[in-house]
DNA sequence: TCGCTTCTTATTGTATACAATTTGCACGAG
DNA sequence: CTCGTGCAAATTGTATACAATAAGAAGCGA
């Protein structure tokens, strides 16, 4: 889109997300703009996004806020997502073509690479479990779909997921790609929606097991 | 909300929907604006919320289309739907109140009032029925699923349901509301969801056949 | 006739000024 | 001291002008 606009968008984002602006805090749109050296018209589109993502959210009167977001919101989201990303795969699995899944085949032994080192590279395996879901995603061809989980998918909460994960959780979450492949090949719809659950509701457990400070099972492994 | 954004997002949307701006037809924003009569700035509001529906889709260029819907777009969206719904039920029921419970129930016995006459007051069902969906939205208690639900539920499409429903299918819908009110009062989450998912999909499956129906008479024309 | 370039025109993006609304505060009546 | 009342400040809503960009048409050469 637009650069003002994006722009505005991605700073006040970042902005959001790394605390800078605090769960809470009022918003106004011309301090906003002065902050990311746009005019109000691009921050308010911007706001507009940031709103439909809840992470900026307005009273009744249409002032904005940072919106401050409990472990239930999160489980939540996480739940939506494995509902919808179960939905996807399934679709994914019916549609999917030779090509397609040649391409996911792929994808997914670049990832194995980036965690079968000594240390893992952490950005190299976010980038291709991105990429992975993303292809999937696309495979599904449900624009409406597309639409709800763009809004839904935080990738800073994914991030932050994957800093909690140890070698193990690591390769578990590459073989559960594996049996997505494995479904995918056979267009088995159901499975592929069972083992895609399955796989978001697990980063889900690792994200609050993490987050509640109980013994990491995973990690320590 | 503000006056202008609001008349702009009503009208344009009542226009695509009657079908006085025709599927793929390319809307500019300042034509818009002259047959709303506000100016560009709302219009754009307007047409932002109109695409995070689904009505309106842009293309790689910026440009607003009047969005063309597929059956298969339609049984995508009640997919969704029913898993949402589903999901918002088995919320719900966990979260039930005696009070809520209470408005739950009357409002299905003024619903089954409406339906059991000799001419059934579909205006009424219809009223009833949205109620009762919006009840369980709201008990189930998840800013994001009421988020993304709001951005799914095409009333014009339930309503077009509707017409074609006989009285067995208006009986049907309000003892599957009965099973629903059961299951709430158990605080049975997982029948809950199936007794929704079943109930939207339901719903579809008479769309579907009013629907091949027409297009076999417009067809034959 | 076909393809290419270029210019014109239509359309969207951004900035800014002003109007409408809401919030917060001060001040006075009880 | 408390509760309204009303005024001032802050904030959002809308209109409008202009800038940037993309679509379409016209002209030109092969």
């Amino acid at each position: 889109m637009a650069k003002a606009s994006d722009l505005a968008y991605e700073t006040i984002r970042a902005m959001v997300l790394s605390g800078e602006l605090s769960p809470g805090e009022q918003l106004s749109e011309e301090t906003l703009a002065e902050r990311c050296g746009v005019s109000r018209t691009p921050v308010r589109d911007a706001l507009r996004r940031l709103e439909a993502e809840l992470l900026v959210r307005k009273n009744e009167s249409q002032r904005s806020f940072v919106a401050d977001w409990s472990v239930d919101d999160v489980a939540d989201a996480f739940e939506l997502r494995a509902m919808m990303e179960g939905y996807a795969a399934r679709r994914a699995a019916e549609r999917m073509t030779k090509r397609t899944l040649a391409q996911l085949t792929q994808v997914n032994s670049m990832l194995c690479k980036a965690i079968q080192r000594d240390k893992p590279d952490v950005a190299a395996f976010l980038e291709h479990n991105k990429v992975f879901h993303e292809l999937i995603l696309e495979a599904a061809d449900s624009r409406r779909l597309s639409t709800l989980l763009g809004a839904l998918i935080e990738q800073p909460v994914v991030w932050r997921t994957a800093q909690h994960y140890g070698s193990e959780a690591f390769n578990r979450s590459h073989s559960e790609h594996e049996d997505l492949l494995a479904a995918f090949a056979r267009k088995d719809g159901p499975w592929a929606e069972a083992i895609m659950a399955g796989h978001i509701r697990r980063a889900f457990h690792v994200y609050a097991d993490a987050h509640r400070g109980l013994a990491k099972i995973e990690s320590a492994a």
